[in-house]
DNA sequence: AGCCACTGAATACAGCCAGG
DNA sequence: CCTGGCTGTATTCAGTGGCT
């Protein structure tokens, strides 16, 4: 195979029918005709010698060689329209840029309708593509541009990148509502009698309350590890476990009342939630603008 | 099973255009 | 002006699904 021989318009045809699963489509979104479209998976064809797609029926369906190829393309095609918007000075009111953001999930919980109605508001034509990238990777990401901002508490990016304090906020516990619960206050003892569930991975931000526990050599006995928050609700009313959590996620999660709620029986320290951007960013206008939207909305002292 | 209409890919051919 | 690459129109070919 010649790769110099490939044209990389034939990439975006390509692309196109993999999306699409059909050439008539395909050439609808590329503005093209079929047969444009048909000539163009002929060259592609000759040049790969390989099929790529095989009819089946009203579907063309992608070979094993295609298919290995669909990933690669697809971020190749997304960087490559990132790297152009770069180009493209910014105006929100008209704007149709796509804008990149890693947080958890309950960061989307927590800040996703405020972004959004803002967004809906001043830039309607704005997307968001929302990520959960692991902590170490999201440095490079935003160095690289395939991540805008980053928003959440993440300790070890202070160092390494550049970042706005968005609020703080202290750790709670909470489990669900039942006979023989304490009324205000849980003792640590008391505490430490539930079986736990810890949210987070070892390589996430919330992982940090365990090294807490662990240097005041309290050790709890975990019932439940899981990575996300959202499912904390739905197990904790079927077990009569405790979770740990920031405050503001207990707002989310407990919007009817249904789960008690303590102060942690022991001083740790909470979470300050930080919104970073790289600094080769810093004077570039549409990440200034979605930064400065973010400060505006989601910190509880604006800048 | 056979017929028919429909859909969609492939192909033949012509026109346009940029580069030499 | 010639050539090659690309695209569009018109047409053909093949597969599918509904109907009898």
């Amino acid at each position: 195979m010649d790769t110099n021989r490939i044209d990389l318009n034939l990439l975006r045809v390509f692309h196109a029918i993999l999306e699409e699963h059909n050439l008539t489509l395909a050439a609808n979104r590329l503005g093209l005709s079929q047969p444009a479209v048909s000539y163009s998976l002929g060259r592609l064809r000759a040049i790969l010698d390989d099929p790529l797609f095989v009819r089946n029926g009203n579907e063309m369906q992608p070979t094993s060689a295609a298919l290995e190829m669909r990933e690669p393309l697809r971020e190749a095609m997304a960087a490559a329209e990132h790297a152009l918007q770069l180009m493209v000075p910014f105006a929100a009111a008209t704007s149709t840029r796509v804008f990149r953001l890693s947080m958890s999930d309950i960061g989307e919980l927590a800040f996703l309708p405020t972004l959004c109605a803002a967004l809906a508001e001043c830039a309607p034509h704005v997307r968001l593509d929302i990520q959960s990238i692991p902590v170490d990777q999201i440095e490079d990401a935003l160095r690289v541009g395939r991540l805008d901002l980053a928003i959440g508490n993440l300790p070890a990016l202070v160092e390494r990148t550049r970042h706005q304090r968005l609020f703080h906020e202290d750790y709670v516990c909470m489990t669900r509502r039942r006979r023989g619960l304490p009324r205000r206050t849980l003792t640590l003892e008391q505490y430490l009698a539930f079986p736990h569930v810890l949210v987070g991975s070892l390589e996430s931000a919330h992982y940090q309350i365990e090294e807490s526990f662990r240097k005041r050599n309290i050790h709890r006995q975990i019932a439940l590890r899981v990575p996300h928050f959202t499912v904390v609700p739905h197990i904790l009313a079927h077990t009569d476990w405790i979770v740990t959590l920031p405050r503001r996620t207990v707002r989310l999660l407990n919007p009817a009342d249904e789960f008690a709620v303590y102060d942690l029986p022991v001083d740790i320290a909470g979470v300050t939630v930080t919104v970073h951007w790289h600094a080769d960013f810093d004077t570039h206008d549409a990440n200034r603008w979605l930064r400065t939207l973010v400060i505006t909305q989601l910190s509880d002292a604006p800048a």
